[in-house]
DNA sequence: CTCAGTTTTTGAATTTAATTCATAATTCAC
DNA sequence: GTGAATTATGAATTAAATTCAAAAACTGAG
Protein backbone atom coordinates (compact mmCIF):
# COMPACT_ATOMS: atom_id res chain seq x y z
CA UNK A 1 0.00 0.00 0.00
CA UNK A 2 2.66 2.66 -1.07
CA UNK A 3 -0.31 5.06 -2.25
CA UNK A 4 -2.05 4.59 1.05
CA UNK A 5 1.38 5.00 2.77
CA UNK A 6 2.41 8.06 1.22
CA UNK A 7 -1.10 9.54 1.51
CA UNK A 8 -0.54 9.29 4.67
CA UNK A 9 2.89 11.17 5.12
CA UNK A 10 1.58 14.06 2.85
CA UNK A 11 -1.46 13.92 5.85
CA UNK A 12 1.15 14.08 8.59
CA UNK A 13 3.27 16.81 6.76
CA UNK A 14 0.44 19.00 6.29
CA UNK A 15 -0.93 18.32 10.26
CA UNK A 16 3.17 19.77 11.49
CA UNK A 17 2.31 22.52 8.81
CA UNK A 18 -0.56 23.21 10.47
CA UNK A 19 0.70 23.19 13.89
CA UNK A 20 4.23 24.91 12.53
CA UNK A 21 2.10 27.65 11.42
CA UNK A 22 -0.32 27.95 14.96
CA UNK A 23 3.49 28.01 16.95
CA UNK A 24 4.73 30.78 15.19
CA UNK A 25 1.34 32.63 15.53
CA UNK A 26 1.03 31.81 19.28
CA UNK A 27 4.44 33.03 20.04
CA UNK A 28 4.06 36.24 17.90
CA UNK A 29 0.45 37.64 19.26
CA UNK A 30 -0.58 35.37 22.54
CA UNK A 31 -3.23 32.67 21.91
CA UNK A 32 -5.66 34.80 22.55
CA UNK A 33 -5.64 36.42 18.71
CA UNK A 34 -5.31 32.84 17.39
CA UNK A 35 -8.30 32.18 14.69
CA UNK A 36 -8.95 28.95 12.85
CA UNK A 37 -9.89 30.57 9.18
CA UNK A 38 -6.27 32.90 9.20
CA UNK A 39 -4.38 30.09 10.66
CA UNK A 40 -5.66 28.09 7.25
CA UNK A 41 -5.24 30.66 4.98
CA UNK A 42 -2.02 31.57 6.43
CA UNK A 43 -0.77 27.71 5.17
CA UNK A 44 -2.70 28.35 1.86
CA UNK A 45 -6.01 25.81 2.80
CA UNK A 46 -9.28 26.37 3.46
CA UNK A 47 -10.64 26.53 6.89
CA UNK A 48 -12.72 23.15 6.30
CA UNK A 49 -9.36 21.52 5.74
CA UNK A 50 -8.06 22.74 9.07
CA UNK A 51 -11.05 20.71 10.54
CA UNK A 52 -10.24 17.34 8.58
CA UNK A 53 -7.26 17.16 11.33
CA UNK A 54 -8.26 19.11 14.62
CA UNK A 55 -12.07 18.94 15.70
CA UNK A 56 -11.93 22.15 17.09
CA UNK A 57 -9.63 25.10 18.04
CA UNK A 58 -9.20 23.26 21.37
CA UNK A 59 -8.37 20.24 19.54
CA UNK A 60 -5.64 22.10 17.97
CA UNK A 61 -3.90 23.51 21.07
CA UNK A 62 -4.09 20.10 22.75
CA UNK A 63 -2.12 18.73 19.24
CA UNK A 64 0.43 21.38 19.69
CA UNK A 65 0.86 21.05 23.41
CA UNK A 66 1.49 17.67 22.55
CA UNK A 67 4.13 17.84 20.28
CA UNK A 68 5.91 20.52 22.85
CA UNK A 69 6.04 17.97 25.29
CA UNK A 70 7.24 15.03 22.99
CA UNK A 71 10.55 16.96 22.98
CA UNK A 72 10.77 17.12 26.66
CA UNK A 73 10.31 13.34 26.37
CA UNK A 74 13.81 13.57 24.47
CA UNK A 75 15.28 16.09 26.63
CA UNK A 76 14.49 14.13 29.83
CA UNK A 77 15.70 10.87 28.64
CA UNK A 78 18.84 12.62 27.59
CA UNK A 79 18.97 13.89 31.14
CA UNK A 80 18.67 10.97 32.58
CA UNK A 81 21.46 9.24 30.63
CA UNK A 82 24.10 11.52 32.01
CA UNK A 83 26.82 10.79 34.04
CA UNK A 84 25.82 12.44 37.13
CA UNK A 85 23.96 11.46 40.19
CA UNK A 86 20.81 11.36 40.87
CA UNK A 87 20.14 14.16 43.25
CA UNK A 88 21.64 15.83 40.18
CA UNK A 89 19.69 14.49 37.50
CA UNK A 90 16.60 15.48 39.40
CA UNK A 91 18.01 19.54 39.22
CA UNK A 92 18.65 18.84 36.15
CA UNK A 93 15.37 18.21 34.93
CA UNK A 94 13.94 21.20 36.69
CA UNK A 95 16.76 23.28 34.76
CA UNK A 96 15.51 22.31 32.01
CA UNK A 97 12.05 22.78 32.68
CA UNK A 98 12.85 26.26 33.64
CA UNK A 99 15.00 26.70 30.45
CA UNK A 100 12.16 25.72 28.03
CA UNK A 101 10.19 27.86 29.80
CA UNK A 102 12.39 30.42 28.88
CA UNK A 103 13.09 29.64 25.53
CA UNK A 104 9.25 29.39 24.31
CA UNK A 105 7.49 31.20 26.66
CA UNK A 106 4.32 30.97 24.53
CA UNK A 107 4.65 26.93 25.57
CA UNK A 108 4.04 27.29 28.93
CA UNK A 109 0.97 29.46 28.54
CA UNK A 110 -0.52 27.16 26.43
CA UNK A 111 0.34 23.97 29.00
CA UNK A 112 -1.10 25.97 31.52
CA UNK A 113 -4.27 26.80 28.99
CA UNK A 114 -4.65 23.56 27.66
CA UNK A 115 -5.26 21.61 31.22
CA UNK A 116 -8.04 24.30 32.29
CA UNK A 117 -11.43 22.53 32.10
CA UNK A 118 -12.61 24.76 29.41
CA UNK A 119 -9.86 23.72 26.88
CA UNK A 120 -9.51 19.94 27.83
CA UNK A 121 -13.19 18.96 27.61
CA UNK A 122 -13.19 20.74 23.99
CA UNK A 123 -10.60 18.59 22.78
CA UNK A 124 -10.93 15.34 21.26
CA UNK A 125 -11.28 12.02 23.82
CA UNK A 126 -8.31 10.87 21.37
CA UNK A 127 -6.32 14.13 21.70
CA UNK A 128 -6.69 13.62 25.18
CA UNK A 129 -5.50 10.44 25.47
CA UNK A 130 -2.67 11.08 23.14
CA UNK A 131 -1.38 13.65 25.83
CA UNK A 132 -2.21 11.03 28.70
CA UNK A 133 -0.02 8.64 26.65
CA UNK A 134 2.44 11.24 25.66
CA UNK A 135 3.34 11.52 29.82
CA UNK A 136 3.35 8.46 30.76
CA UNK A 137 7.33 7.78 28.94
CA UNK A 138 7.62 11.62 30.98
CA UNK A 139 6.96 9.82 34.11
CA UNK A 140 8.68 7.04 33.73
CA UNK A 141 11.82 8.68 33.17
CA UNK A 142 10.93 10.78 36.14
CA UNK A 143 10.31 7.55 38.34
CA UNK A 144 13.01 5.34 37.03
CA UNK A 145 15.56 8.50 38.23
CA UNK A 146 14.02 7.78 41.57
CA UNK A 147 13.89 3.83 41.22
CA UNK A 148 17.47 4.11 41.15
CA UNK A 149 17.95 6.29 43.88
CA UNK A 150 16.44 4.16 45.78
CA UNK A 151 18.22 1.23 44.59
CA UNK A 152 21.67 3.18 45.04
CA UNK A 153 21.05 3.57 48.83
CA UNK A 154 20.93 7.44 48.03
CA UNK A 155 17.26 8.04 48.73
CA UNK A 156 14.98 6.22 51.18
CA UNK A 157 11.98 4.48 49.96
CA UNK A 158 9.94 6.52 53.11
CA UNK A 159 7.33 3.68 52.42
CA UNK A 160 6.09 4.64 48.92
CA UNK A 161 6.24 3.81 45.35
CA UNK A 162 8.87 5.67 43.30
CA UNK A 163 6.25 7.43 41.18
CA UNK A 164 4.19 8.58 44.45
CA UNK A 165 7.72 10.35 45.40
CA UNK A 166 8.25 11.64 42.09
CA UNK A 167 5.44 13.75 41.95
CA UNK A 168 6.77 15.83 44.76
CA UNK A 169 9.12 17.46 42.60
CA UNK A 170 7.31 17.56 39.59
CA UNK A 171 4.92 19.13 41.78
CA UNK A 172 7.10 22.15 42.93
CA UNK A 173 8.17 22.69 39.45
CA UNK A 174 4.34 23.11 37.97
CA UNK A 175 3.33 25.21 41.52
CA UNK A 176 6.23 27.99 40.49
CA UNK A 177 6.18 27.67 36.85
CA UNK A 178 2.61 28.53 37.60
CA UNK A 179 3.23 31.52 40.05
CA UNK A 180 5.85 33.33 38.48
CA UNK A 181 3.81 32.84 35.20
CA UNK A 182 1.10 34.82 36.96
CA UNK A 183 2.19 38.38 35.46
CA UNK A 184 2.19 40.63 37.97
CA UNK A 185 1.59 38.36 41.31
CA UNK A 186 4.67 37.56 42.84
CA UNK A 187 6.29 40.93 41.70
CA UNK A 188 3.12 42.35 43.36
CA UNK A 189 4.81 41.50 46.82
CA UNK A 190 8.34 42.26 47.90
CA UNK A 191 8.97 38.72 45.76
CA UNK A 192 11.25 40.20 43.61
CA UNK A 193 12.60 37.68 40.27
CA UNK A 194 15.25 35.75 41.71
CA UNK A 195 16.19 33.20 39.41
CA UNK A 196 17.31 30.87 41.73
CA UNK A 197 14.79 30.93 44.53
CA UNK A 198 13.33 27.86 42.55
CA UNK A 199 16.05 25.35 42.67
CA UNK A 200 16.69 26.79 46.69
CA UNK A 201 13.03 25.45 46.81
CA UNK A 202 13.76 22.55 45.09
CA UNK A 203 16.73 21.41 47.22
CA UNK A 204 14.67 21.95 50.08
CA UNK A 205 12.49 19.21 49.19
CA UNK A 206 15.64 17.19 48.27
CA UNK A 207 16.86 17.74 51.56
CA UNK A 208 13.69 16.56 53.00
CA UNK A 209 13.41 13.69 51.22
CA UNK A 210 16.93 12.80 52.17
CA UNK A 211 18.36 12.84 49.07
CA UNK A 212 21.96 12.01 49.28
CA UNK A 213 24.33 14.22 48.71
CA UNK A 214 22.43 16.67 51.08
CA UNK A 215 23.21 19.44 49.64
CA UNK A 216 23.57 23.67 51.93
CA UNK A 217 20.84 25.46 50.59
CA UNK A 218 22.00 29.36 51.95
CA UNK A 219 24.88 29.34 50.06
CA UNK A 220 23.91 31.71 46.93
CA UNK A 221 27.24 31.61 45.15
CA UNK A 222 27.70 27.30 45.35
CA UNK A 223 23.99 27.21 44.14
CA UNK A 224 24.54 29.55 41.50
CA UNK A 225 27.68 27.64 40.14
CA UNK A 226 25.81 24.45 40.13
CA UNK A 227 22.86 25.81 37.99
CA UNK A 228 24.71 27.39 35.47
CA UNK A 229 27.16 24.29 35.21
CA UNK A 230 24.05 21.97 34.61
CA UNK A 231 22.68 24.83 31.90
CA UNK A 232 25.90 24.50 30.22
CA UNK A 233 25.62 20.68 30.32
CA UNK A 234 22.27 21.12 28.90
CA UNK A 235 22.83 23.28 26.20
CA UNK A 236 23.39 20.78 23.22
CA UNK A 237 19.65 19.57 23.86
CA UNK A 238 18.55 23.25 23.24
CA UNK A 239 20.60 23.60 20.19
CA UNK A 240 18.36 21.37 17.52
CA UNK A 241 14.96 22.81 18.56
CA UNK A 242 16.52 25.85 16.14
CA UNK A 243 15.89 23.45 13.22
CA UNK A 244 12.24 22.59 14.79
CA UNK B 1 -25.63 61.81 50.31
CA UNK B 2 -28.08 59.26 51.69
CA UNK B 3 -29.25 58.60 48.18
CA UNK B 4 -26.17 58.09 46.40
CA UNK B 5 -25.49 55.91 49.00
CA UNK B 6 -28.78 53.81 48.53
CA UNK B 7 -28.24 53.70 45.34
CA UNK B 8 -24.77 52.29 45.27
CA UNK B 9 -25.76 49.64 48.21
CA UNK B 10 -28.04 48.10 45.80
CA UNK B 11 -25.73 48.01 43.19
CA UNK B 12 -23.23 45.85 45.18
CA UNK B 13 -26.57 44.40 45.63
CA UNK B 14 -27.39 43.59 42.58
CA UNK B 15 -23.60 42.50 41.66
CA UNK B 16 -23.72 39.89 44.29
CA UNK B 17 -26.72 38.44 42.88
CA UNK B 18 -25.34 38.27 39.54
CA UNK B 19 -22.10 36.42 41.23
CA UNK B 20 -23.90 33.94 43.53
CA UNK B 21 -26.16 32.93 40.31
CA UNK B 22 -23.11 32.86 38.27
CA UNK B 23 -21.02 30.56 40.66
CA UNK B 24 -24.44 28.20 41.17
CA UNK B 25 -25.04 27.93 37.39
CA UNK B 26 -20.80 27.04 37.10
CA UNK B 27 -21.31 24.50 40.15
CA UNK B 28 -23.88 22.76 38.71
CA UNK B 29 -23.06 22.76 34.88
CA UNK B 30 -19.00 23.53 34.53
CA UNK B 31 -17.21 27.23 33.07
CA UNK B 32 -17.62 25.90 29.62
CA UNK B 33 -21.45 26.20 29.36
CA UNK B 34 -21.85 29.34 31.16
CA UNK B 35 -23.62 32.14 29.03
CA UNK B 36 -23.64 35.92 29.98
CA UNK B 37 -28.00 36.63 28.49
CA UNK B 38 -29.22 33.71 30.02
CA UNK B 39 -27.16 34.58 32.99
CA UNK B 40 -28.64 38.05 33.22
CA UNK B 41 -32.06 35.86 32.36
CA UNK B 42 -31.84 34.17 35.41
CA UNK B 43 -31.47 36.75 37.79
CA UNK B 44 -34.18 38.78 36.04
CA UNK B 45 -32.11 41.30 34.35
CA UNK B 46 -31.45 42.45 30.95
CA UNK B 47 -28.05 40.98 29.18
CA UNK B 48 -26.65 44.62 29.58
CA UNK B 49 -27.42 45.38 32.91
CA UNK B 50 -25.19 42.26 33.15
CA UNK B 51 -22.02 44.57 31.61
CA UNK B 52 -22.67 47.83 33.79
CA UNK B 53 -21.07 45.55 36.03
CA UNK B 54 -18.86 43.44 34.15
CA UNK B 55 -16.82 44.96 31.44
CA UNK B 56 -16.66 41.06 29.83
CA UNK B 57 -17.27 37.34 30.74
CA UNK B 58 -13.96 37.41 31.46
CA UNK B 59 -14.12 40.14 34.06
CA UNK B 60 -17.30 38.08 36.05
CA UNK B 61 -15.19 35.23 36.01
CA UNK B 62 -12.42 37.04 37.55
CA UNK B 63 -14.94 38.68 40.12
CA UNK B 64 -16.45 35.49 41.26
CA UNK B 65 -12.77 34.17 41.44
CA UNK B 66 -11.72 37.27 43.73
CA UNK B 67 -15.04 36.81 46.24
CA UNK B 68 -14.28 33.22 46.77
CA UNK B 69 -10.24 34.58 47.78
CA UNK B 70 -12.11 37.01 50.55
CA UNK B 71 -13.27 34.14 51.97
CA UNK B 72 -9.63 32.33 52.14
CA UNK B 73 -8.54 35.36 53.81
CA UNK B 74 -10.60 35.14 56.90
CA UNK B 75 -9.93 31.51 56.82
CA UNK B 76 -6.04 31.90 56.67
CA UNK B 77 -6.31 34.52 59.58
CA UNK B 78 -8.13 32.23 61.57
CA UNK B 79 -6.04 29.64 61.24
CA UNK B 80 -2.72 32.10 61.66
CA UNK B 81 -4.76 33.01 65.48
CA UNK B 82 -4.80 29.26 66.21
CA UNK B 83 -3.08 28.08 69.22
CA UNK B 84 -0.49 25.54 67.66
CA UNK B 85 2.86 25.03 66.69
CA UNK B 86 4.27 27.27 63.42
CA UNK B 87 5.01 24.75 61.51
CA UNK B 88 0.93 23.04 62.05
CA UNK B 89 0.05 26.24 61.12
CA UNK B 90 1.46 26.16 57.51
CA UNK B 91 0.11 22.35 57.31
CA UNK B 92 -2.90 23.61 58.63
CA UNK B 93 -2.70 26.03 55.92
CA UNK B 94 -2.79 23.50 53.23
CA UNK B 95 -5.31 21.10 54.80
CA UNK B 96 -7.96 24.44 54.43
CA UNK B 97 -6.67 25.04 51.23
CA UNK B 98 -7.32 21.06 50.62
CA UNK B 99 -10.61 21.02 52.17
CA UNK B 100 -11.48 24.53 49.94
CA UNK B 101 -10.76 22.38 46.63
CA UNK B 102 -12.92 19.44 47.80
CA UNK B 103 -15.90 21.30 49.16
CA UNK B 104 -16.07 23.73 46.08
CA UNK B 105 -14.32 21.99 43.32
CA UNK B 106 -15.32 24.69 40.69
CA UNK B 107 -13.84 27.10 42.73
CA UNK B 108 -10.45 25.47 42.22
CA UNK B 109 -11.34 24.50 38.15
CA UNK B 110 -12.45 28.85 38.18
CA UNK B 111 -8.99 29.94 39.88
CA UNK B 112 -6.86 27.64 37.15
CA UNK B 113 -9.27 29.34 34.59
CA UNK B 114 -8.81 33.10 35.25
CA UNK B 115 -4.78 33.19 35.47
CA UNK B 116 -4.33 31.76 32.27
CA UNK B 117 -3.20 34.18 29.60
CA UNK B 118 -6.75 34.72 27.95
CA UNK B 119 -8.69 35.02 30.21
CA UNK B 120 -6.67 37.42 32.69
CA UNK B 121 -5.65 39.84 29.40
CA UNK B 122 -9.81 39.95 28.62
CA UNK B 123 -10.81 41.14 32.08
CA UNK B 124 -10.45 44.66 33.30
CA UNK B 125 -7.32 46.42 34.77
CA UNK B 126 -8.79 47.18 37.54
CA UNK B 127 -10.72 43.63 38.03
CA UNK B 128 -7.09 42.13 37.95
CA UNK B 129 -5.71 44.48 40.04
CA UNK B 130 -8.39 43.32 42.79
CA UNK B 131 -7.25 40.48 42.80
CA UNK B 132 -3.82 40.81 43.23
CA UNK B 133 -4.60 43.36 45.73
CA UNK B 134 -6.57 40.56 47.66
CA UNK B 135 -3.46 38.15 47.50
CA UNK B 136 -1.36 40.48 49.48
CA UNK B 137 -3.08 39.81 52.68
CA UNK B 138 -3.29 36.37 52.37
CA UNK B 139 0.50 36.48 51.08
CA UNK B 140 1.44 38.26 54.54
CA UNK B 141 -0.85 36.08 56.62
CA UNK B 142 1.76 33.08 55.29
CA UNK B 143 4.57 35.30 55.50
CA UNK B 144 3.79 36.26 58.85
CA UNK B 145 4.07 32.48 60.13
CA UNK B 146 6.98 32.04 58.27
CA UNK B 147 8.65 35.26 60.10
CA UNK B 148 6.94 34.22 63.30
CA UNK B 149 8.71 30.56 63.37
CA UNK B 150 12.30 32.45 62.14
CA UNK B 151 12.22 34.74 65.25
CA UNK B 152 10.71 31.97 67.68
CA UNK B 153 14.09 29.96 66.64
CA UNK B 154 11.92 26.88 64.83
CA UNK B 155 12.86 28.13 61.45
CA UNK B 156 16.59 29.06 59.97
CA UNK B 157 16.36 32.20 57.72
CA UNK B 158 18.31 30.57 55.19
CA UNK B 159 19.78 33.75 53.80
CA UNK B 160 16.20 34.22 52.57
CA UNK B 161 13.32 36.11 54.00
CA UNK B 162 10.51 35.14 54.59
CA UNK B 163 8.48 36.17 51.88
CA UNK B 164 11.11 33.83 49.78
CA UNK B 165 10.64 31.09 52.21
CA UNK B 166 6.70 31.22 51.86
CA UNK B 167 6.94 30.56 48.12
CA UNK B 168 7.97 27.40 48.41
CA UNK B 169 4.91 25.44 50.22
CA UNK B 170 2.49 27.62 48.18
CA UNK B 171 4.14 26.49 45.16
CA UNK B 172 3.98 22.70 46.05
CA UNK B 173 -0.11 23.86 46.94
CA UNK B 174 -0.47 25.31 44.01
CA UNK B 175 1.31 22.38 41.80
CA UNK B 176 -0.37 19.40 43.96
CA UNK B 177 -3.73 21.12 43.13
CA UNK B 178 -2.86 21.22 39.15
CA UNK B 179 -1.51 17.59 38.89
CA UNK B 180 -4.21 16.55 40.94
CA UNK B 181 -7.29 17.98 39.30
CA UNK B 182 -6.05 17.54 35.54
CA UNK B 183 -8.42 14.63 35.11
CA UNK B 184 -6.60 11.53 34.14
CA UNK B 185 -2.90 13.00 34.32
CA UNK B 186 -2.02 11.15 37.69
CA UNK B 187 -4.37 8.42 37.51
CA UNK B 188 -3.10 6.93 34.03
CA UNK B 189 0.01 5.93 36.03
CA UNK B 190 0.15 3.76 39.20
CA UNK B 191 -0.36 7.19 41.46
CA UNK B 192 -3.44 6.23 42.93
CA UNK B 193 -5.44 8.83 44.88
CA UNK B 194 -3.39 8.71 48.07
CA UNK B 195 -5.07 11.50 49.73
CA UNK B 196 -1.96 11.99 52.23
CA UNK B 197 0.29 12.24 49.92
CA UNK B 198 0.42 15.74 49.40
CA UNK B 199 0.63 16.04 53.28
CA UNK B 200 4.13 13.55 52.95
CA UNK B 201 5.78 16.02 50.42
CA UNK B 202 4.57 18.71 52.14
CA UNK B 203 6.51 17.43 55.31
CA UNK B 204 9.19 16.56 53.26
CA UNK B 205 9.80 20.12 52.40
CA UNK B 206 9.33 21.17 55.77
CA UNK B 207 11.81 18.57 56.65
CA UNK B 208 14.15 20.00 54.55
CA UNK B 209 13.58 23.87 54.89
CA UNK B 210 14.31 22.25 59.22
CA UNK B 211 11.06 23.51 60.32
CA UNK B 212 11.39 22.09 64.20
CA UNK B 213 9.63 20.12 64.76
CA UNK B 214 11.09 17.72 62.35
CA UNK B 215 8.29 14.79 61.47
CA UNK B 216 8.89 11.23 60.41
CA UNK B 217 7.05 11.17 56.87
CA UNK B 218 7.00 7.36 56.60
CA UNK B 219 4.78 6.81 59.57
CA UNK B 220 1.19 6.64 57.55
CA UNK B 221 -1.04 6.20 60.65
CA UNK B 222 0.23 8.90 62.42
CA UNK B 223 -0.05 11.48 59.57
CA UNK B 224 -3.35 10.09 59.15
CA UNK B 225 -4.02 10.96 62.57
CA UNK B 226 -2.65 14.43 62.63
CA UNK B 227 -4.53 16.02 59.40
CA UNK B 228 -7.64 14.51 60.65
CA UNK B 229 -6.78 16.11 63.85
CA UNK B 230 -6.70 19.79 62.08
CA UNK B 231 -9.65 19.19 59.76
CA UNK B 232 -11.62 18.37 62.42
CA UNK B 233 -10.29 21.96 64.03
CA UNK B 234 -10.59 23.53 60.68
CA UNK B 235 -14.37 22.60 60.41
CA UNK B 236 -15.82 25.69 62.13
CA UNK B 237 -14.50 28.07 59.83
CA UNK B 238 -16.14 25.78 56.83
CA UNK B 239 -19.68 25.86 58.62
CA UNK B 240 -20.31 29.68 57.84
CA UNK B 241 -19.81 29.60 53.87
CA UNK B 242 -23.55 27.45 54.41
CA UNK B 243 -25.08 30.32 54.61
CA UNK B 244 -23.35 32.50 51.89
C1' DC C 1 -48.11 67.18 41.34
C1' DT C 2 -45.84 67.94 36.83
C1' DC C 3 -42.49 68.19 33.71
C1' DA C 4 -37.83 68.70 31.47
C1' DG C 5 -33.50 66.72 32.14
C1' DT C 6 -30.77 62.98 33.51
C1' DT C 7 -29.66 58.35 34.49
C1' DT C 8 -30.55 53.49 34.08
C1' DT C 9 -32.44 49.50 31.92
C1' DT C 10 -33.76 46.96 28.14
C1' DG C 11 -33.35 43.39 24.63
C1' DA C 12 -33.10 43.32 19.72
C1' DA C 13 -29.45 44.19 16.49
C1' DT C 14 -24.60 43.79 15.64
C1' DT C 15 -20.30 41.60 15.56
C1' DT C 16 -16.99 38.13 15.84
C1' DA C 17 -15.31 33.95 15.04
C1' DA C 18 -15.96 28.90 15.22
C1' DT C 19 -17.92 25.29 12.72
C1' DT C 20 -20.47 23.04 8.92
C1' DC C 21 -21.65 21.37 4.49
C1' DA C 22 -23.15 21.56 -0.41
C1' DT C 23 -20.39 21.91 -4.29
C1' DA C 24 -16.21 21.46 -6.97
C1' DA C 25 -11.93 19.33 -7.67
C1' DT C 26 -9.07 15.50 -7.41
C1' DT C 27 -7.77 10.80 -7.17
C1' DC C 28 -8.45 6.02 -7.91
C1' DA C 29 -9.68 1.41 -9.80
C1' DC C 30 -10.77 -0.64 -13.73
C1' DG D 1 -10.72 7.25 -20.37
C1' DT D 2 -14.51 7.00 -17.21
C1' DG D 3 -17.43 6.86 -13.37
C1' DA D 4 -17.20 6.15 -8.26
C1' DA D 5 -15.04 7.58 -4.18
C1' DT D 6 -12.47 10.63 -1.70
C1' DT D 7 -10.88 15.18 -0.43
C1' DA D 8 -10.71 20.29 -0.49
C1' DT D 9 -13.09 24.47 -0.73
C1' DG D 10 -14.96 28.69 1.21
C1' DA D 11 -19.45 30.71 1.53
C1' DA D 12 -23.23 29.94 4.60
C1' DT D 13 -24.61 28.80 9.17
C1' DT D 14 -24.49 29.06 13.99
C1' DA D 15 -23.41 30.45 18.61
C1' DA D 16 -22.66 33.59 21.77
C1' DA D 17 -20.45 37.89 23.40
C1' DT D 18 -21.08 42.63 23.16
C1' DT D 19 -23.28 47.06 21.84
C1' DC D 20 -26.51 50.72 21.59
C1' DA D 21 -30.74 53.27 20.30
C1' DA D 22 -34.95 53.55 22.36
C1' DA D 23 -37.88 53.13 26.51
C1' DA D 24 -38.43 53.44 31.32
C1' DA D 25 -37.39 55.19 35.73
C1' DC D 26 -35.79 58.54 38.46
C1' DT D 27 -34.54 63.38 39.84
C1' DG D 28 -35.38 67.83 41.69
C1' DA D 29 -37.17 72.57 40.61
C1' DG D 30 -41.25 75.12 40.00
Amino acid sequence: MTVTERKERQRLLREQLFLDKAAELIAQHGILPLQMAPLAKACDYATGTLYQHFSSKEDLLLALANRNSCHQIQLFQGIAALPISSREKMLALCVADHMNQQAHPSHAGLEQYIFTEVVWKNASAARRQAIIDNSKPLAEVVSGIVQQAIIDNELPAHNCDAFNLSVAPWALCVGTNTLERTEGLLSAFGGNADPLQRYRHLHMLLNGMQWQPLQRIDDRVELSKQIALLQTLLEPFFQCENTA
